[in-house]
DNA sequence: TGGCGTCCCTAACGAACGTTCGGTAGGGTT
DNA sequence: AACCCTACCGAACGTTCGTTAGGGACGCCA
């Protein structure tokens, strides 16, 4: 059983420099703009040496929407453990704030899969979609305790709440610059609005 | 002068042809999975013949995104006229219900828009750009005046809630079914939502 | 020392891409 | 009758695509 330092850490390395530079890049031109010779050229390697890591352009970019619900779960595992037993807006805002976390702080991932899995081939698409709706499900379970314990206005359709939510946040990938904007800010309005509204 | 009945309805009828199933296969693969070949057989023409009609593949895409911005202009229009004077959340109401039509109700233009215009060429994107930013400032004056009017809550960050408005009417078009959901519900719900919040 | 696995290479494949070319069928004008 | 314009075609161009084949360098283990 060998320990090897740099070997295994290369190896991972290369690996993970081929999804990172991948998810980057689905983010720009979407995943038919994407060429394995663009992956190559920003791992610095050739194209034909992906292959070594995977077996086709589709498994690196299944690989890259997998990995993007991966962190999305990890953040909404952190934020129920971190908020447990506290009051349901505090649980809210938590949940808010890390997916936002999962979009910006945590790798080009789970921004890639937000833009870009519903232009994926099908059978990439459809390879996705059980994990992609188990991670679905916590939030519709979450929004679900939410109003049969009264917290929601009655009558709220909680489905069509829960994907305009999603909506809200997903988009901010477009415009919301996580270098110059506060992160934290962005969860606390978004929160807000989806709460409380607008209106004065 | 002459006028004629078939030829000219006909010529109109295949650029049309063109960018609607242009713009229906950019919703599904986004404009780097859509060949022009693939347009042409919706069309029943072969590759060539679209050269007759457009440029280049980049024309036919940009043409695509300007009406979808056209369409949303309309649409626009159309609510301003008909709620002028009304109350701001009868105004409100009236251009996030004329948003979504203009994504469901009008052609394919304005969802291959909103999905797909991020990930389009940088040549196509900064050709349409004077055009989009136009309509985002209406939303971006209308939602200020209700604001200097006092109907939003103080403190109320107006461009980034008109963004979060933004996100969750534009990834309807991820999951809504016009032909099986009401769209006037939808609209009522985002309404709701963005003016009252889904709190107790 | 010799063999093996890892990691990447050059070279090339057929397919598909956007695009160009020359041509043709048919109606309209002169 | 001669001509032109519109709308489309088949064939081909050069390029890029995803992918495969075969090989070389390096470190590990027997």
């Amino acid at each position: 059983m060998p320990v090897l330092a740099d070997p295994s850490i290369d190896q991972h390395g290369a690996r993970q420099r081929i999804l990172d530079s991948t998810a980057e890049l689905i983010i720009e031109h979407g995943v038919a703009g994407v060429a394995q010779r663009q992956i190559a050229g920003r791992v610095g390697i050739r194209a034909a040496s992906l292959y070594h890591h995977f077996a086709s352009k589709n498994e690196i970019v299944e690989a890259v929407f997998r990995r993007g619900i991966d962190v999305m779960e990890h953040a909404w595992d952190e934020a129920a453990e971190r908020t447990r037993g506290a009051d349901p807006r505090t649980r809210l805002a938590a949940h808010i704030r890390a997916h936002l976390s999962a979009l910006f702080d945590h790798g080009p991932y789970t921004a890639a899969h937000v833009t870009a899995f519903r232009t994926a081939p099908a059978t990439v698409r459809d390879a996705v979609v059980p994990m992609r709706d188990a991670y679905e499900a916590r939030w519709a379970a979450f929004l679900g305790e939410l109003a049969t314990d009264g917290e929601l206005a009655d009558g709220t359709p909680v489905g069509l709440s829960r994907l305009a939510l999603f909506g809200a946040m997903n988009t901010t990938v477009e415009w919301f610059d996580a270098d110059r904007g506060n992160l934290d800010e962005l969860a606390d309005t978004i929160t807000h609005q989806f709460w409380n509204g607008v209106a004065a």
